[in-house]
DNA sequence: AATGAATGAGCATTCATTCAT
DNA sequence: TATGAATGAATGCTCATTCAT
């Protein structure tokens, strides 16, 4: 009973979440700086307007929208790994999530790969936010494996981790640009078996 | 005879040319879709409608820089590439040539890393055109390894070259992107380490 | 019983005073144009939409301030007019409550000096309002003077309202913007010293 | 022959004046807030962008033509008082020019009276260009008089010239306001018997 | 070929007003 | 009465492109 009264409450709240989600399928789809406010608003099913009782501006949203979804995956990422111990496994879980994650959402993973890389001006900021923390999470996951004597030494942590997340990003950008329609998860463990045993011959 | 046909030939190519200068440095510095035809304009010591004489449009601009940078990128890769014929070494040709060239030239590097991929609909025709053409010299030379049993076959060389190619282009974007100045062609080594022996201890 | 029907209309009088003094002071501040009904709200304390139970529009919020407060300035005068005799000191009179009721509330007078003569529109309304009759109270205190052999007759009334009260006016206008803070009321004898004696040396 | 050529010329050097001349018919019947750069670009038979290749605001066209028509008056005003030397002359010549260069273009007319008054910024900057400098003028030939022994000596030159500027600016007002069509010049000697001789009987 | 003034479609944002609660 | 979230029409300004010279 109660619940039937509070659903329209939620809704409300929820007016936001409605608008970048409509925002994402649009940018997604037309680009950032093709993507009209209206765009979003029809999308959304709101008057142009009301875009901006929840957003200062059109920046406003791209950069909402990163925050929390880079906010979101490193908190679940953290979680994740919180229960392995493994330095390997760890970086197969962080592959699989990374893959996972936008591989489940296509309009997401564009905006991702594409639409955030826009500017340099939002790269920088982009750079300095979350995703400087994630490449950390990757870097500091090396040197455990490195501590344990898992990993090699002679190889920088950053470097490393760099590799890996360009290897991984790049799978994503290929996957969304591919006419081919393939599950994305997968390929963690192909670029695991290269980044942890190399290409060459035995 | 010759000559005085060929000299405005040359001239024009040469206004071309500065015009396609100015706008790769003025997209560098302020993003493809915040630069005015009239910024290019200024920075090429033109007048703006000169501009249309050489180009048929601001998205004509983008695309033909992009267009004969990486056919000059692949004509110099095939060359170098052509006197060399061990894969691994191949590879390590490829991955010096790709930092060494973006390294070189910082405005080139942060238009290729990071306008050329403001838009979906334009990393789509730049996926149709050079890139998949280098991705795939870097997936024959994989393939050539194998045959050659230097690299081991339980790999894809598709996804091979696409691990070599992410891992290198994070280590550019990573490059433009730090306020650190360091030289990024040295990174090519550190990539292949990896790609080539794997980051896990013998 | 009277009382239980009253106390509510003099609640409604008051927040609809409330909502008219706030509208004042924003007006003043900010000018009408730029002055947002949600900022009048705001400055009354109540929400956006009351305002529009208590005034059709944001037009109209100036009209009643206008309207009101010309009403009263006018009852107040005619008041005090009544008893005195003398045209002279009549024109005095009108000369000082002019100066002291602007010079005792910056913001009515800013409003009146600036914002009311924001449009020809509006100051067409006005003239027809409250202002004519304004003009008139002088103009029939000085044909007064004129019966009475006081003040010359080779002058037309009407003239002489205007010149009295573009004096004051001026007066009024010069205070608001001086940056130095004077008390303005003083000023009335200054003005009916030229008014009625000339700056000519007898 | 060379003058059929340079018209043109001349005519496309105009196009600031005749966007001025459009702005203020403009500003004149529907007030500044009220009118719409479309409006003024319609009215100067323009496009609505090249506005903005001849002022940098619609703000700045209000501010151009204010700057230009008080430099121009002031300009026209101390040619004229240069060849006057008795300041009761002074004065007179001053009145006449203020109401018959009004007088003559209403449109000017009203957005002097009208729209430069509209806000407290405007007022203030307009006050602290050329209207200090108008009023100095008139507070000068009061000086001027006074020194001469032809102005009481009990009235300060600050006030005589606000007095004598409010009664012109009121006329003026009234004209602008005014249904019946009356030639404003002559109005000067109605203004000046009483600011010279007073209304008081002898 | 070159110019640069002119064009006018396009768009983010504001804000007076409404209305469901 | 009161609220304040929602509306959507309105508009100043930008800028890619054209074109007369």
């Amino acid at each position: 009973m109660a619940r039937s009264n509070s659903e329209p409450r939620t809704f409300v709240a929820d007016k936001r979440e409605a608008i970048l989600r409509a925002a994402i399928k649009v940018f997604a789809g037309k680009g950032y700086f093709n993507s009209k406010v209206a765009d979003i608003a029809k999308a959304a099913g709101i008057a142009d307007g009301t875009v901006y009782l929840y957003f200062k501006s059109k920046d406003e949203i791209l950069h909402s929208f990163f925050d929390r979804a880079m906010a979101d995956f490193i908190a679940e990422g953290r979680r994740q790994l919180a229960e392995i111990s493994n330095p390997v496994e760890k970086l197969r879980r962080i592959a699989q999530l990374h893959l996972e994650h936008l591989g489940a959402d296509r309009d997401l993973a564009i905006v991702f790969q594409v639409e955030l890389r826009g500017s340099t001006k939002f790269m920088q900021e982009f750079s300095a936010a979350g995703f400087a923390e994630y490449l950390s999470i990757i870097q500091e996951t090396i040197e455990e494996g490195q501590e344990q004597g898992l990993f090699r030494r002679d190889l920088k942590p950053v470097v490393g981790a760099k590799i890996l997340y360009g290897a991984l990003d790049e799978m994503v950008t290929n996957w969304i640009l591919s006419k081919k329609s393939y599950a994305l998860g997968p390929m963690a463990d192909e670029v695991l078996k290269v980044f942890f045993g190399g290409v060459l011959e035995q």
